[in-house]
Order: structure tokens, then sequence, then C-alpha cells
DNA sequence: ATTAGCAGTCTACTATCGAGAGTGCTAAAA
DNA sequence: TTTTAGCACTCTCGATAGTAGACTGCTAAT
């Protein structure tokens, strides 16, 4: 199968541009009036059989214009696209949003989902930062209410996990800090696999119960499904005339609100694919049959050294790809930045 | 102007029993046959047309069923509802699921939003514990990464704030023990208006930073928008009948997800009135404009003396009232349980 | 006060039809 | 050989019309 012709490839990726536009099956005839084409509509009508030929095009019924297919969406991300840079200015904006932020990761996340959801029109998810080998650096118990405390956990990644655990004891504050304070020294810097041996050492000490969560808590460090996704621009989705049949409308939001499916979709691709970058994925097929007629475009932030998450948008598979991967692109780019600037400052204990 | 007669409540209570599980207009015939009524269609006719005249009833158009009216639900809530008690071995189930949350109230808050959206098959809202009069129990200071430090505010009412700072000077984690256990002798068991006075006296010495901080907090614990705020139940909304033109879905999702809006309407409801139990607003009107087509039931948790949340559930006009009501009264009594339960173990160190 | 009966009204559904948009093919032009 | 004009053909969409049927409101009888 040979490639595509250069006049192929222009059509296809004329006709792209403008059905993300309106959404309408696309004619020869505006083709070639839209972009003043120096061949006439029939040239383009049998390049476009040729498209169809090679499943990139599908005609909704016989002499109607035509619209992409996923194939054709993915050959046009994949050879045709370029990237759609955000205005200077507004790159300008997003960065001074950021900074405003008072370097907290948590509002950053939050700040991220925001911007990928108003710049790019469709619905965004953001997962936290996520250590793939986690460190205890330190833990506190605080008492909060009664027999109720809360166990503060930070890793060496800077991510921080709390549990609230009620003891059979009670424990004054002073009492509580001792204990952590020896829990500190025993286990600080040390991974899941040594916390495991300290663990079964610990057997029947009244330390146990505490240390036992610890343990817990940097064993589930691992999986990404720790700590809360954000999520924004639900709404936007909903004026997309995709989604004008409710049923439709209800599968993507269901979808969406599955934390599970959309922790699986982020770790699989984001986490066990070595590519860094932004990964478009282009509607359901085999391994992302969940997706259905959606789109995923995801890159992930962070460092392997330290702490990663992913930032990504989901849409239409009619979406405009080019403006996404370059905002996903700059949103992830920014928030790497941020972070490995607040850790350059690196204080090892 | 006088009561309704017997008959015509009847009347009222059934059709409007009726539109909420057909979703159609209900005509006289069909109320006579359903419900084996000992009078005929004509009388359901004459009471029919009274009902209309009083406001509680509405006709599409000449000669189709009627279809109750805002102040219809509300007549029909306020006089006529009897609450439909959730079965009691599903009562059980819930319970049980509570129980095994291992105690942490934010877990009982999303288990919150979960049971409250599958049982009412509508969207919920769940708002985290928020206290009034909020005093200081204590702080931490956890060195996470470089100068940046996790404080942790422990309030009275057992409600946990953190906030990461950025720190101009390099302190180990025993230096900032050392700050926390001085702020703590400083200020633990202050209200926010005795910090403010700290706060001042501290002025340029090297706590100002962190505890103005503090100061912040507290002032902040007395709005609800600190915290998240739990949805559950989305999708929940998009089957309903009254959601399939995408211009309602899409107000109702920015409804929901404003969550400033949703925020006031909650602190407005349940905070700042004074009566206690489960509200409900039925669509938008006047002070409640916001709403639109919507209904909200919506009850406060916890108790006044320590700190209260809310729990709600938000759906179409049409929705099951009784079913919703006694939903939401269960869970916020549940809630209210088991948080009072474990502040009974109260500790005032 | 209630109700049977009936005329009147309005929607929802179906069928039909024509306009228009767009294609594929063929044959001529480049 | 490639491109293109021209044309017949196909299929949707919107409008129009007609009909079945679902309810009502009214009137007159019970």
């Amino acid at each position: 199968m040979a490639g595509l012709s250069e006049r192929q490839k222009l059509v296809l990726a004329l006709l792209i541009r403008d059905y993300v536009d309106t959404a309408e099956p696309i004619s020869s005839g505006r083709l070639v009036t839209n972009y003043h084409l120096d061949f006439s509509s029939a040239t383009v009508r049998n390049e476009m059989a040729a498209l169809e030929q090679r499943g990139f095009l599908h005609q909704p019924y016989t002499s109607a214009g035509r619209v992409p297919t996923k194939e054709g969406y993915r050959y046009f991300v994949q050879k045709l696209m370029g990237e759609d840079e955000l205005p200077a200015p507004i790159q300008e904006m997003i960065r001074h949003q950021f900074y405003q932020a008072r370097h907290d990761v948590d509002d950053w996340l939050s700040l991220s989902a925001s911007v990928l959801a108003h710049h790019s029109k469709v619905a965004s998810i953001v997962t936290p930062l996520h250590t793939e080998k986690a460190r205890l650096k330190h833990i506190a118990l605080l008492s909060t209410r009664g027999h109720q405390v809360l166990l503060v956990i930070i890793l060496n990644s800077g991510e921080v996990h709390q549990q609230t655990l009620v003891l059979d004891e009670l424990l004054s504050q002073d009492q509580l800090n001792a204990n952590a304070e020896q829990i500190n020294l025993l286990a600080s810097g040390k991974d899941a696999k040594e916390l495991e041996v300290i663990s079964s050492e610990l057997q029947d000490t009244p330390l146990e119960e505490v240390f036992a969560v610890v343990y817990q808590v940097i064993k589930q460090a691992v999986v990404i499904s720790s700590g809360e996704v954000y999520r924004d621009g639900l709404a936007n989705m909903l004026s997309e005339p995709e989604f004008s049949e409710p049923e439709k409308a209800k599968q993507t939001l269901e979808l969406f609100e599955d934390r599970g499916m959309m922790d699986d979709l982020l770790s699989r691709t984001v986490f066990e694919s070595d590519a860094p970058g932004v990964h478009v994925i282009i509607g359901g097929e085999d391994t992302w049959e969940q997706l259905g007629d959606c789109s995923l475009i995801i890159a992930r932030y962070g460092s392997k050294e330290h702490a990663m998450g992913a930032v990504g948008i989901l849409g239409p598979l009619r979406m405009a790809y080019s403006r996404g991967v370059s905002t996903v692109r700059f949103v992830s780019d920014l928030m790497s930045e941020l972070i490995s600037e607040s850790m350059s400052n690196e204080n090892p204990i």
C-alpha cells in the first residue's frame, strides 16, 4: 500500500479542518471554494474516493459529503498535523496565573484543569503527582478529636498522604509526638520493601497499628489512584453536536465520572509507556474500547526521578487536535518546569 | 382562598405520583383507571379544572393531560407528601457500608455522595464539615521538599486544613518542630479574633510568615467554601427526559459544576436558616433564580456546637420528592450520628 | 353533586412530494 | 495520462396534508 499523494494529504487535511469547524459532511465543491484550490471539484472527488478506499473518509450516505473516520484522524495527527501554538500573550497570561498560585501543587493542579478546559473547549483531567519508588520522608501524628488521630505521611517526592486512625488507647499530643519520633527514626528514608521488614519486626509492639497504616499507604503510593483527580469543563462537552443524543452524552459522562476507568487509561498510556511527550488516543479500538467515540490527548508532567502525574483533555473525535496537543504540551511542560523549579532547592534531610 | 377539598388533594397527589413515573401529561381517565377511583373521569376533570385555576396544574395544550406546576409540587411537598422510607434492609446495608469506612470523615463524605446518587437516581452534593466558631487546636509544620513546608492546621472540631508554604529560610524538620511548638504554645485554643491580636504582636519575628497563614486559614474556616465538595450521579441526570434538549442539560451541568453557586445555595439554605431538618427547594423563583428548572433537597449534618456540613440531591422538578426527602434525611442523620459518636470520646487536651 | 355522552380540539404520526445538494461516471480536453 | 466539464442519479431534508386517537369541556340527564 503506497503512501498518500501530496494532493491527497492536502485534501484530507483541509477536509478535517473544515469538518472540525462545521460538524457537517464536507463536499468536494465546498473545499475548492473555501480554500481556492487550483484544481476542480471533480479532481477532489476522485481523491476523496481514493481516501475513502483507504478507510480515511466515510460517506454518511450515497451522495452526501465526506466525514473523517477514526483512521483518518489518526493519519492526520501522526503525519499531517502541525502544532497550533497558543498565542504568546495567552501563554504569558497562563504562566502568570500559575505563578500567582503561591507555589502550592494542589492549586496548580486545579488551575491546570481549568486552563485546559477553557482553552481547549472540551473536558479536562489532571491527576496528582505520584511516585514510582516511594520512600518515606517522615510522618506526623496529630490528635484531632478524642481517639481519632490524623496520620500525615510525607514521601521523599514531597507527596503528602493523610489518613485518620482511631486508636484504642487515648494518647495526648505529646505522647503522639514521641511515637511519631520513634517511627521516623526507624523508618525514615525506607521504601516499601524495607518497610515491610520493619513492619513484621514491630509485631505486637504498641507501634504496630500505626506502622501498619504507614506501610499500607506507602504500598499504595505506587498506584496512581491515590489522591484526588481534578476535572473541569464537563459542560463544554454538551455543547458539541455529537452529544446531542442523550444516550451518547450519558455514556461519555459515565466514562468521565468513573475514576477507575480514567485511572486505568491514564496509567496505561502515560506511565507504562516509555515515550514521553503528548499521547493522542483517537476513539476506542481493541485496547481502548472504553473510550468509544471520544478522543484523549494526554501527557505526563514531572520527572521520572521524582514524581509524575498526568494532564489531559477528553473530547469528541471531532476535536481540534492541533490546538489540543499544543495546549496539553504547554500545560504539562509548564507544570514540569514549576515542579522542577520548586525542587531545585532540594534539601536532602 | 379556601383550602383544597380532600378529593382535590387526592387528585393532585395521584397525578404527581403518576407524572413522576411517566413524565407524560396525565389524563383524567388514566387516574381513574390506574387507581380505581370511585368517582368518574368527568368528576376528576372538574377537580383538575379547579386545580388548574389555583395554579397547581398546567395543560401543555388544550386537550392534553395535566402536568404539575412548581406551585403544585410545593403544595404537594408541604401538605400532601408522606415520607417514603428506604426499606429497612437497604438502610442496614448503607449503615454497614459506613461502618466499614474505617471512621474516616472524608470516606464518609464520598460515600454519602455515592449513596445519595444511587438511591435517589439523581445527582448528589456533599460539603465537608465546617465550623462556625473555629478554634485552633494545634498545628504542625512538616518539611516536604526543599524550602517547601506543609502546614497542617487542626481545629477544635477535628477539621483538618493543610497548606503548602515556601519559606525564605531553609529549616530542618527539627527546627520546624520547634517553631510549631512555639506557635502551639501561643495560639492553641484561640479563635480568629484572638489570633488576630497575636498575629499583630508577632510582627517582625521569624514566626510572622507562618503565623499569618494560620490566621488566614482560621479566618477562612468560617466560610463554607473551604474543602472539597463531593459530587456524584451526574450521569443519572442525563437519563431524565427533561434533559434531552442539550441546552437544558448544559445549563444544569454548569450549575452543578459551578462551586460558587452551589456553595451559596448550600450556605443560604442550610446554615443561615435556623430550621434544622430537610429543606426542599423547588425550582428557581425570586431568591433562587439560578436553580431554573431544578429542585434541591438538602439537609445539614453534624451539630451546631461542633461542626456542620450539608448533604443534598439535585434533580429535575419532576423528581420523587418523597423518596428524596427520606433518603437525604436518612443520610444526614446517619452522618450526624457517626460524627457525634466519633466525638463522644472527646478529649479536651 | 355526579356522570354519561358527545362535539370539538389539538398533537403525533405517516405518507407523499419536490427541491437541492452532492456524487460517480463518461467522454472530452489538456 | 491526467484533469475536468457535464450530466444522470441518489438520497436527505423540509414542507404539506391527512388521519387516528387522546382528552377535554360542556350539556343534559341522573
